[in-house]
DNA sequence: TCAGAAATGATATATTGTAACCTCAACCGA
DNA sequence: TCGGTTGAGGTTACAATATATCATTTCTGA
């Protein structure tokens, strides 16, 4: 398991990194992008793509389609700048873009919340698990719902 | 980790191990609920409750409306008798009843379908993570995306 | 500045999941 | 036997999530 240092991004600074690993990707940062970026990234739970539509739409003063919200979030997912979750119907932001791990995620079935873990021990033996059976191309969902400490 | 021993049920005996299952956790075993669950125990693939309301409508010649699937699925589900597949929306018999076990299921994005894995020592390292995370009552949900040897 | 590519808008529709209320049959106690 | 309760399933309506298609705008590079 290789040592890594994580810069824990927040606000703007988070907002810039994500900006830069887009921008890396070949991708364009625009506007559009930006908002959902920062709708994703300040909302307190995983957010599905219809709760950034409706925020974003306040935020502009005109409606945003779910439609054009899943076009970004999609490339948003295809670069690591957010990951979505499959128990959830939902996606959060990646709190360290440009840092490629599987994560974990805790997601409480009573207020929703969902904090991530990295542990690269688990995901490996995961990965090797499934490559053992003959997959390829292997890209492992890892969650977990349960209780989180707050609400238990 | 308990050493195991699993009876692989198909066909008849599957069917009949999960009506025992059923009928042992204080549940009843209607000819609804067995024919869903034939449909489910047949499916080559994970399949949507409305995959199952489709077969079992054209089984009986009377529409049988998702809503009732929803139901018996979500019976099966607590009774360990199916399990979700977050990461598709569908579902899968489980081919050992009666058998607890938080499983590992591969899902090849090109045909669909999903193996299963047990793997208990993985299973009780993330049970593990998210217990010291502070989490309780924790239902893991381990899935692996990717291409099987068949579509590789 | 123009042509092509990329991004977004608009609309329609498909898929997945819940809620509310009703009917019916089985069962149980008075 | 009567009446009440319960569990299973039926019916309808609707909410939430996701994709497809084509039009329009914006950006970019020659």
């Amino acid at each position: 398991m290789a040592l890594h240092h994580h810069h824990e991004h927040g606000g703007t600074a988070l907002a810039d990194a994500a900006q830069a690993a887009l921008v890396d990707a070949g991708e364009q940062w625009t506007d559009m992008r930006a908002d959902i970026f920062a709708v994703l990234a300040t909302y307190e739970k995983p957010a599905s793509a219809y709760d950034i539509a409706d925020q974003v739409s306040q935020k502009r003063g005109k409606r945003v389609a779910p439609n054009s919200v899943y076009r970004i979030l999609d490339l948003f997912v295809a670069t690591n700048l957010a990951r979505r979750v499959e128990s959830a119907n939902a996606y959060v932001a990646n709190s360290h873009p440009g840092c490629l791990h599987d994560c974990i995620f805790l997601i409480c079935d009573t207020c929703g919340t969902a904090t991530h873990l990295d542990n690269d021990r688990l995901s490996e033996s995961v990965r090797a698990a499934a490559e053992g059976a003959g997959f390829a191309q292997v890209r492992p969902v890892i969650e977990v719902r349960g209780k989180c400490a707050d609400c238990d």
